[in-house]
DNA sequence: GTCTATAATCAGATAGAC
DNA sequence: GTCTATCTGATTATAGAC
């Protein structure tokens, strides 16, 4: 009943460069160009040692997109515990190519359940790791949050950082900068310039 | 040079319903599963009449996405000229079949330069059309903006909108609720209760 | 003007070689 | 434990039949 199939070891090296090459193509070309060939000729490797360090295609992008977000959750912890925190949140959360990547997966999932899953469950963990972040902080700044719990900052910080991002990656700009200006005019009131902590 | 291949004539029927069958394949399995084969057999046609009828795949995609848009860019007049106009862009940029194929028409246009500057153009439209109408709006309301341009405004309601019906579509909702929540007081506030407008 | 038979290429996956 | 030869089917696209 299982797979008869022989798996490569978890810490190969190869298969660390097959979810690089993954990830690459991924973000140059789509997930659609994810491709065992594709992934291959990018690793400098033949296509079927995909099919021997991963049970399926699908496998392959889990495991890209678990590492990355792993690696996601502990840049925004270090984000949320830097001089600047709130900052730092809106700098990392318009990382051009963390959006990207989180898009094209978004676009994926929708048609793959055990991968819309593993996105739902990630975005909760960023989500929540936001928002109590966020509660600390606006007590610490003495912001007023009774109206404006922080959850709903947490959202209105994802959504605004996205758009902007995926509509650049268009070339499409109208009302960006009056927008970002508006954020960092209230991050320059409660926490200083970016990069000149206010205390 | 060019094509020699010859193309059927834009109003045939069957070009239609390859048109429909497309835009349902993308909603239903992604841009990535439109193929001449799914599409045909949507359509109830043979696959080589997809490329009878269309140049090659770009092109379909092309036609399907300004035949959406212009239908949008309509919708979206007769919903800033209705009697609630804020409350009716904000449920219009809330249709999640909407969102859904904007957000794949995204993903697929970051290697597409074609399709891209499409995009582009549209979003423009639908911006500045959002963008002048909320300008008149808050206006006519005596709602204060000189700090806060109605372009804001518009990447606001855009950025929100988007990001949480993206989400609810993965099956998570942390925060929603408590936004949504508030984005509707506010129109409350200035239009009434959807469905009984204020004047 | 509309559609089909068929070529050329690329995909995922596996059994078996080293 | 690591990798390859190879099968099967899908995909785009064209040349040509009705």
């Amino acid at each position: 009943m299982p797979s008869p199939r022989r798996i490569g070891a978890p810490d190969a090296k190869n298969r660390t460069v097959l979810l690089d090459a993954a990830e690459k193509v991924m973000l140059e070309y789509g997930y659609a160009a994810v491709s065992s060939r594709r992934v291959a000729e990018q690793a400098g490797l033949k296509p079927q040692l995909v099919h021997y360090y991963f049970v399926n295609m699908d496998e392959l992008l889990e495991e890209v997109f678990r590492r990355r977000a792993d690696q996601g959750l502990e840049m925004q912890r270090k984000a949320l515990a830097s001089p600047q925190p709130l900052w730092a949140l809106w700098r990392f959360s318009s990382d051009p190519s963390g959006v990207a990547l989180t898009m094209e997966f978004m676009a994926m999932s929708r048609h793959r359940p055990a991968l819309r899953k593993l996105l739902a469950d990630y975005s909760e963990r960023f989500r929540r790791d936001q928002a109590d972040a966020i509660e600390v902080l606006l007590d610490r700044y003495g912001v007023a949050h009774e109206d404006f719990p922080p959850v709903v900052a947490s959202v209105l910080t994802t959504s605004l950082s996205r758009v902007v991002v995926m509509e650049e990656s268009l070339g499409f700009t109208l009302g960006h900068a009056e927008t970002i200006e508006r954020v960092e005019r209230w991050l320059t009131a409660v926490e200083g310039e970016w990069g000149s902590p206010k205390r």
